[in-house]
DNA sequence: AATGGCTTGATGGTCTGACCAATTTGCCCT
DNA sequence: AGGGCAAATTGGTCAGACCATCAAGCCATT
């Protein structure tokens, strides 16, 4: 019972200052900003804790953090060095929650078919020359791959990351990234069965073309038909797989 | 069984067998076998750090890198708590937007137009009788702002968050409850214009009524008018306001 | 009896300083 | 020149201490 309806002033707006918490925060602002590129290798733990005023132990735990989600990779005795962002968030531990939440998948690949969707609709009016020659490199790569029996995941990847990139808009395409990577494990079992990879194909081309003829809403239709198809196809393999979680990696 | 000895096991499966990171899968599997469930509060750190045989500061780096990918909630003098599955990833998400610090406003502002225009039609599609009420809550409470001359932004901000929640998508909601937390202050200035707030209050009321009426697409167009005047009274103040890009903490 | 303030204990946050373990580097001895 | 040992570097771990904060209980005033 009880509506809280005596809206108070909402003050406070909890602003905890954690110097663990900040430290992450500026810590991953230098990764993310490209201070700190993929393979870099960062200042050594006790020179980075005087940079920042803070103990070795409140650094080591935002690093380890960081570590934990794959944004860091620490090696006794050489350094620590900046992973690539397609890695990011793809440690194993975290599928092993995520994939326990089905609601949750849901909720993320709903999420990456409006992104990306729209994302589609917008590469098709923004895209150059030189973009859309990515977004059709992709494509050619994908059928080398498949004529080599190789995995297409990262192509795959490749191919909707460039579409995003076309779209101009920075902000959509580190969510899209982010969407994919925690998607990884079920693109990487759907890309599996053996006809799908051909149909994906023939559907990138699909969408390219409309891409490339600017046409954003056949882009859109397109694209949103390509993801709905894999959805359904993630969501055949989780009900299937409802049972051993494999151990991989 | 420790062997530190001088050489002879040739194995040495080289499992990281950092503590820390042994800690993290113990702790994780905690929550994620239901052991600990959401709102529960978990041993104090110098008891768990007992149970499992290691130094308090192995534990709190597991301990904190859960906390800062929201598995965990920890209070200083109150304990650390399980968190819902819902808040999970909120942050990895978070950190995708922020990571894009030289996106410009305009990204952000386009990202959030795309999500909540979708939103919108989510809404209308999904939203219960309750949610309903809560949206139109939200106006109720604004106009009584507005008479009283207080601020709006908090109510405004509510709008569009109890609307996201009327969408039924965590991970979308949470996209944009960041968004608009990155343009506060803009949104603040905005709303700080003489006649802004009153059509604030009308344009609410178009997109409420869309929803309210199931209608997907009015719902959708509403939106999208709405966050596009905001967007261009945000930029008309952003060039009025034009000074230097502060590089603030 | 009810209220408000004070004390105390529990708990997370932070720091210091030390040592261990793995890796790299480079010098020394053969 | 080559092999191997030792120091330097760097992350991993530990112990113990102190502070800030919150909760609960005690006590005095009303």
């Amino acid at each position: 019972m009880k509506s809280k309806s005596s809206a108070a002033k909402t003050v406070t707006p909890l602003v905890r200052t954690t110097l663990t918490e900040s430290a992450f925060e500026h810590l991953i602002s230098y990764v993310v900003n490209g201070t700190w590129k993929a393979g870099d290798r960062i200042p050594p733990e006790r020179e980075l804790c005087q940079q920042l005023g803070i103990a070795r132990t409140s650094l080591r735990e935002a690093l380890k953090a960081m570590e934990l989600i794959g944004m860091l990779d620490s090696r006794v005795g050489d350094g620590t060095f900046v992973c690539p962002r397609s890695e990011f968030l793809s440690r194993p531990l975290l599928w092993a929650f995520t994939g326990t939440d089905h609601a949750e998948l849901q909720d993320i690949m709903e999420a990456r078919l409006i992104l990306e969707r729209d994302l589609a609709g917008l590469a098709a009016e923004r895209a150059s020359v030189a973009e859309l020659a990515a977004i059709a490199d992709t494509i050619t790569k994908m059928k080398i791959c498949l004529d080599r029996g190789e995995s297409v995941l990262e192509v795959d990847m490749a191919f909707h990351l460039t579409i995003a990139d076309a779209a101009h808009n920075g902000v959509l395409r580190n969510a899209v990234q982010l969407l994919r990577n925690l998607m990884r494990q079920w693109l990487y079992l759907k890309l599996a069965i053996p006809t799908v990879p051909h149909r994906v194909v023939s559907q990138h081309q699909a969408i390219y073309d409309a891409i490339a003829s600017h046409n954003p809403d056949a882009a859109r239709k397109a694209m949103e038909g390509h993801l709905e198809e894999t959805a359904h196809l993630v969501f055949d393999i989780v009900k299937r797989d409802r049972r051993s979680p494999k151990s991989s990696t």
